[in-house]
DNA sequence: GTCTATAATTTGATAGAC
DNA sequence: GTCTATCAAATTATAGAC
């Protein structure tokens, strides 16, 4: 495999636990067998590091939403796709990497902030698209953001109590509220 | 005031915008006027000052929580009493900090993430009483912590997008949600 | 691409004087 | 309680050889 997605592998498994600042290059030269001089190769300052990481995870994120919805017709459908790639995310029971960034947001640099907003963004569009065309723009935009809300929320609420049910709950809840409530 | 409340001041101001590992002893110290040594004869090891801030916010938290709800009768009243609670915590922008070390968990030490659980779950607590008699007692949980995951997820959100109206959006149409689903 | 070597800075923490 | 002085370790980053 090559070095940078191990790289960006070692680099993920470790954010996602502790934070932007719990990241140091001797940490993924020790996870990639490599000299920390040779990580600054693959990524010359930590902003490139962080910024590759959240534009990857963002492409992964996106590419498992469209394929897990592929067959989804329904709002139902796809609220219920959308919760599955956060769970499948949420995986052995760590955040989402754009969940733990956001909430460090005041102490990150300027681009790695935007990118993280622009997954914000993203999904808000998606769920947006994904609900019924009966709702109202602005309905249609609020119960977008109660939904990422919800699921940003829950993951890291379920991350952090270590309950992988806790996010189950929440998100079947929050979609059926979201779609009752027509 | 005294010093050891200028420190957690200093602390909470700077941690609830980057997190556990953006705050240092010297930049407390800066921030206070004394020295970093000085820091350490109020808490000597991070971890104390660590735990000494998320009981200290708790605290206040709950405080807020009771003084607010006090005259709130329904639950409608009391949802919305938990709400501007948060609404006020998220004053000019920052997160919640139970928030923001909730998603750094993983790389907290134990004492302190306990602590951060604690919030958690007296959050929750206090939502499933709010909540109407009428709902089971399962429903009443899982409830709660929907409504939880929504107020984390929105202050999160609502901080990182800059945009404080999103807080309010987000309250408002899960609460409405929770309480019309009945 | 990876290495050795090293620089410059930051960080958590302690000893002991006042 | 606060200070000076200091330490050991960690961290981001660069220069130059192979």
């Amino acid at each position: 495999m090559q070095t940078t997605t191990r790289l960006l592998d070692a680099a993920e498994k470790r954010m996602r636990k502790g934070g932007y600042n719990a990241v140091s290059f001797r940490d993924l030269a020790e996870d990639t067998n490599i000299k920390s001089s040779s990580v600054h190769y693959h990524f010359p300052k930590k902003e490139d590091l962080g910024s590759a990481l959240v534009l990857r995870y963002a492409e992964n994120f996106f590419t498992a939403l469209e394929e897990e919805a592929r067959n989804a017709t329904t709002p139902s459908e796809k609220l219920d796709a959308y919760a599955r790639v956060y769970r499948t995310a949420l995986g052995d029971g760590t955040n989402c990497l754009c969940g733990l960034l956001g909430a460090e947001m005041g102490g990150l640099p300027d681009t790695l902030a935007n990118h993280v907003r622009s997954f914000f963004e993203k999904n808000a569009g998606w769920l947006e698209d994904a609900l019924p065309q009966t709702f109202s723009p602005e309905k249609r935009k609020k119960t977008a953001y109660a939904l990422l809300a919800a699921h940003q929320g829950g993951m890291m609420l379920s991350a952090s109590m270590k309950d992988h049910s806790l996010f189950d709950a929440i998100s079947s809840t929050a979609s059926k509220q979201a779609l009752a409530t027509g």
